[in-house]
DNA sequence: GTCTATAGGATGATAGAC
DNA sequence: GTCTATCATCCTATAGAC
C-alpha cells in the first residue's frame, strides 16, 4: 500500500501493532519506535492515540456501510446478494486486515460519539444483512432455519477471516471466494 | 456458578472484566473494586495479574484438549465426530463464556512457558480437527473442498459463539445445537 | 519535523500495621 | 484477610529549543 502522508504512515504502523497486541497494550512509544522517531514527535501529526483508533475503525465501518448499500441496490436475488457480501468481506480482509482487527477487537475502546456512531453503523449493517436472509427464506431460496443462527454463522466466519488469511496467504483470492461461498452456502455434507 | 474459594472468586470477577475490555485494559484496582476490597488485598490470594490470565486460559485449553481426546476415541463416523465437537463448543460457551473470551482475545498476553504451552495445545487441537475433516472427505462423507476452508469456517463460528450467545441468551441450548449443526454441516441453501 | 525535558497521573506490586 | 502507604515504573500528552 502506498502511504501519502506522515499521518497515514503512523496510522498504518499503529494498526499493525494493534493487530498483534490490541489497542490497550500498544503504547505511543511502541508506535514511535516503529516509525524510527520519539513518541513526542507523533503529536505533530496526530491529536491523540484515540484519534488513530477512530480513523482506523470508522473509516472501515463506512466501507462496509457503503458496500452494503451498493449491494442492496442491485437487481439480484437474496442469495446472490449474500454471495456479493461474502466477496465484499473477503476483499476488505485482503486489503485492510489490520484495520479489520481493530474494528473487531478494539471498538469498545472508542470514546463518546465515535463509539455511538460505530455501534449504530454495526447494528444497521446487521439489520440489512438479516433482512436479506429473511427475504431469502420467505421466497424459499434459503432453508427455513433461525435467521439469527444463519446471520451469526456467516458473519462470524467473515469477521475473523483476517486471522486466518495471513497464515494461508498464498491461497488465491478467487479460489478462496469460490470455496468460502460454497462452504458457507451449501455446507460441507 | 458456585465459587469455592476467594481465589476462584477473584478469577471469576476478573474474567467478566476481561471479557468486556480485554486483559490489558483491566487494572488490579478494577478487579478489587468488583470484589469490594482494595487492590493490595488481592495479592493475599493470587501471585500476579498474569496468574489470573494463566489459570483462565490454560484450564479452558485443557478442557478442549480432553474433550477432543474423548471424541476421537469414540467409535463413530467423522461426521458424527464433528457434530460432537460442535456440541462440545456450545456446552463450553454456555458454561464458560468469560474464560472463552480470554482464550480467544488475550492469549498473546501470556508469558513464557504458558504462552508456548497454549500455542502447542491450540495447534494440536486444530490438527486433530483437520484430520477428522480429511478422513470425512476421504470416505466421501464430506464434500471435497479445501479442508482448511472447512476447518476455519466451522472453528471461527464456534470460537465467537460466546459473543452472540449472551445477546440471544434466551435461546434454548438444544435448539441452538440442532440449528447450528444444520447450518454448519448442511449449509443454508 | 524532531528532539529533550517533564508534567500529571495510572499501574503492578510490596511492606507492615491491625 | 484487609487495610494504608508507598515504590518504581510506565503512560499520554505538552512546552519549548533547534
Amino acid at each position: 500500500m502506498k502511504i501519502y502522508s506522515r499521518k497515514a504512515e503512523i496510522i498504518f504502523q499503529a494498526s499493525q501493532l494493534f493487530k498483534e497486541k490490541g489497542y490497550s497494550a500498544v503504547t505511543m512509544r511502541d508506535i514511535a519506535q516503529e516509525m524510527g522517531i520519539k513518541a513526542a514527535s507523533l503529536y505533530n501529526h496526530i491529536k491523540s492515540k484515540q484519534e488513530i483508533l477512530s480513523v482506523l475503525i470508522l473509516d472501515l465501518a463506512k466501507d462496509f456501510t457503503s458496500g452494503m448499500k451498493n449491494i442492496e441496490g442491485m437487481k439480484i436475488s437474496p442469495l446472490q446478494k449474500i454471495e456479493k457480501l461474502i466477496e465484499l468481506h473477503i476483499d476488505i480482509t485482503v486489503n485492510q486486515s489490520e484495520a479489520l482487527a481493530a474494528l473487531n477487537n478494539d471498538w469498545m475502546h472508542l470514546e463518546e460519539e465515535d463509539l455511538a456512531s460505530f455501534i449504530k453503523m454495526r447494528e444497521n449493517y446487521e439489520e440489512h444483512f438479516r433482512n436479506i436472509i429473511k427475504e431469502g427464506i420467505s421466497i424459499g431460496q434459503i432453508q427455513p432455519r433461525h435467521p439469527e443462527v444463519i446471520l451469526f454463522s456467516i458473519l462470524s466466519t467473515l469477521r475473523t477471516l483476517y486471522l486466518w488469511y495471513q497464515k494461508r496467504g498464498k491461497l488465491d483470492v478467487n479460489l478462496l471466494k469460490r470455496d468460502m461461498v460454497a462452504v458457507l452456502l451449501r455446507g460441507i455434507v
